[in-house]
This record gives C-alpha cells, sequence and structure tokens, in this order.
DNA sequence: CGCTGTCTTGATGTGAGTCAAATCTCGTGG
DNA sequence: CCACGAGATTTGACTCACATCAAGACAGCG
C-alpha cells in the first residue's frame, strides 16, 4: 500500500530547483496554495494501470519508476525509466485516460498533485505551462533515442548503451544501483530474459563489468565504451 | 530549390482548423500580424537538417515529411512521418539547433514561420501554447507506438501494421499513395530493404496487395488483419 | 536506348529467440 | 539460525527469422 506521507512542503523541497516550480520565486511559492501530498511507494507498487481514468500527476523526489505498456500477445514493453526530479502522468492534462502503467521500481517518494489543481496552476503560471512543455519535450527525445537503439542496434549495442548511460547518471564512485531485472532489462530494450542475461554473464566472467547485490560497476569503461564508439 | 509562392492567407487557410491556430476567431487571426510563407519542395528536398541552427517552423498543407536520425555507423532511423496539418521544427522553441533532419517524400506545401515570430505569438496567446502542448503530446503517442513496433513485433506484423494504418489514414477507394521507397520502409520499421522486398512481394504475390505506380491497396483487409488481432 | 537506381530473388550465415533444466538468491517461517 | 521454497539468473542445445552477400530484373529518365 502506498502511504500517504504528508501535506508537502513545496517551499523548501530539496529537488525544486529541478521541478515544474523552478521558475517559482518564494512569494509565487507561498501564492500556491493547493494540496500536494508527499507518498512513499514500496518497489513494484503501482501508481495507475494503462487506460485508467486520469486523476493525478506525480513528481519524483527519489527513486526509479517504469512506465510501461503490455500487449495483447503477453509482451511488455517498458517505453520510459523516470528518476528524481522527473514527472509522470502528466498526459492526464490533456487525456482523459493513462496512456501507461507506472511502477516503482524501489521504494520511492513522491509528491502527488491532483489533475484539477494542476491544471489551474497551469493557467495561473505561464511558468508551469513552460515548465511542462520543456518536459514533454525531453519525454520526446528520451522516448526517440531508446527508439533509435531498438531500430538500429544489436543486442550488446543496446544493452552497453543503457548500461554506460545508467552508470555515468547514477554511480557512486563507480557503483550504481541498478533496481531493473534482466526481464525488465529485456522488456526495455526489447529482447529476451536470456539473451540479457548471457551478455551480462559474459561481461562479468570478461571483468568488463562487477555485481554485487544489486548494484553494478563497470570495471573498465573503455572496453564497453569501445564497443559504442563505433555506433551511435 | 523550395520555393517560396507567397505569405500565406491564414485566415483562409483550408486547414485552419487543424493547424496550431484552430482555437482562433476571425478576429484573432486577424490580430496575428506575422509574415507566414507558404512554399513548394520538391520530392527529396530538405527542410533542415539535424544539427542545424533552428530558424523556422513548419506547418504542412499538403505532402509527406520524414524525420530522420542518421547514426555514425551509416545506418539511418526514420523517427516519425508527418502528413497535412501536421507541424515539425517546433524543437526550435526550446533547444538551438534542431533534433532530426527533414525531407519531403514528395511534393510538399508548407507554411514556414519564423521562431522568433512564433515565439511572440506563442507568449501572447494561451490558445497556440497550448495546441502546441497537444502536438508535442501527440508525437509523443506516435513515437511510443512506433517504439512499440521495434520493441516488440516481428518483421512482419511491423509491415502490416504500418501498412494497414497508412491505408486507413490516406487511402481513397482503398488505393493509398505510398511514397515511402522499401529502403525508407527499412529505416522506419528497422529492417533491411530486402526483407521489405520480399514480404511486400509475397503479400502481392498472396493477393493480399496490389501496387500500381507507387499506390497501394490492399485487396483483402481482413487477411492482413487477421495478422495483426493477434497482437497490439 | 543505355544508364542509374530501385526492386526482387536466391543462397548462405548468424544473432538472438525458444525450450528446458540447473543453479543461485533471498525472504519466510519453523 | 537454518532450511525451505519461490522467483531470478544462468547455461546449454536447438531453431529460425532476419541480415548479408551477390545477381538479375525492372523501371524511369536523360
Amino acid at each position: 500500500m502506498p502511504k500517504k506521507e504528508a501535506v508537502s512542503d513545496c517551499l523548501n523541497c530539496p529537488i525544486r530547483s529541478v521541478s515544474i516550480f523552478s521558475g517559482f520565486s518564494q512569494q509565487d511559492m507561498q501564492n500556491l496554495d493547493i494540496p500536494v501530498f508527499t507518498m512513499r511507494f514500496e518497489a513494484g507498487e503501482v501508481f495507475y494501470q494503462e487506460n485508467d481514468s486520469t486523476f493525478a500527476a506525480y513528481t519524483i523526489k527519489s527513486g526509479v519508476v517504469k512506465l510501461v505498456k503490455e500487449l495483447k500477445n503477453g509482451k511488455s514493453q517498458i517505453v520510459r525509466l523516470l528518476t528524481t526530479g522527473d514527472i509522470f502522468g502528466f498526459e492526464g492534462l490533456m487525456d482523459t485516460h493513462y496512456h501507461h502503467t507506472a511502477v516503482a521500481l524501489n521504494e520511492a517518494h513522491v509528491c502527488r498533485l491532483k489533475l484539477p489543481d494542476l491544471i489551474s496552476v497551469c493557467r495561473a503560471s505561464p511558468h508551469v505551462h513552460e515548465a511542462i512543455l520543456h518536459r514533454w519535450a525531453q519525454a520526446l527525445k528520451q522516448t526517440e533515442d531508446l527508439l533509435i537503439e531498438l531500430g538500429t542496434k544489436k543486442a550488446h549495442e543496446r544493452l552497453a548503451t543503457f548500461v554506460i548511460n545508467w552508470c555515468q547518471h547514477s554511480g557512486i564512485n563507480g557503483w550504481a544501483q541498478l533496481p531493473l531485472t534482466r526481464q525488465e532489462l529485456a522488456e526495455l530494450l526489447g529482447l529476451t530474459v536470456e539473451t540479457v542475461s548471457r551478455i551480462m554473464a559474459e561481461w562479468k566472467r570478461n571483468g568488463f563489468m562487477e555485481e554485487k547485490q544489486g548494484a553494478i560497476r563497470l570495471s573498465d569503461e573503455t572496453d564497453l565504451t569501445r564497443l559504442l564508439d563505433k555506433m551511435t
């Protein structure tokens, strides 16, 4: 069960600078008189399902969230991965139903904004409107990048691109928490569990990569990188 | 050479109802005092290249335009196909460089709006701002759909989905102009020319499809459709 | 009418999917 | 604290869809 923790203190939010309220002054924030709730979701918990009626939008304070689409044939495709500062559920601004299923991959802290409130903020503030436009653009770019991976690259290359990016973004002295199962990596990259497993196992044997309790580290980044610079 | 035809008569534009000015009244349109040019591009002509400095945005009055990305390894991926009513080059609103190369696939008539003008219109009119947000959302959806095709489906299915959609949208009594070469179909669907050619040739032999001077027709849509309803 | 580029077709190779089973991990309850 | 069991991961053997390489066939156009 997701837990509603508290009314958010947006004014002092640690991620405000990257949020949709980033352009706001102290004053603006104080005028922002709508309820925002901080909530905690456990790994595996679902924010909403594809085709549910839209109801609220979310900002991630910490944690990783996947947006998935399930197909009639039983397969799933992860469409986007979201982390701190990212927003989701904003299709509710223009559509009556969610476009994806949103699931927490690890413990996640998010702020929830009910849509009617969001809409009124949007109307009132060009800042927010603009910020949201930016987020859409960003999402599109991200999706296009993944599209290109799937359309033009082989299994090794897709996985290498992903792992390298992931380690760059969330790496602490080389080690990066990897909250995705092999299955999920497969669903993201358009592969099968077996293929993902085989490749990662191979890299670990090679010494390209280490893995320890859900975290990975690229031992010799150059090797894997060499795999990539032939491409892009 | 693209030909600048004339200053556009936006007020009486045949596609105004689907344009970003769709919410505008007669009055609004008359207040809209910025230069818009109608231009004609021939098949193969390039609107702009990826990484060019952004300069103008376009609305399609007629014709088909592809947005492509070229990779270091020589491959290309078509990221989106655009037709009447679609807009492109709008990343210029938030970025200094174009994200794709835009190419006309057949004779195309477009309206060109210089970015500084567009920005001022945007600021002045929430209508436009909102319309653009909608377009962005639409582009994202379209890209996600393609992503799913590439991530989860086999060659036959990808091609079938595409052809069926294409014929539904642009079909006149069954016949639909198909301004894409096999090569371009391949670049859109993450396949090779040979695979595309083989599959389409097979369908033509089977009687699933006919082809005549650059146009196609699904003879018995049910057969091809049956291929698909197992999926989605 | 020949040339260039597109499309088709065949022969062959291989990357990755499929099926199946062994092994590892980790949370749970005894 | 350990044993158990469910799920995740790895590995192997096999298959097959699609890429690759290599020619022809077929436009459309100067």
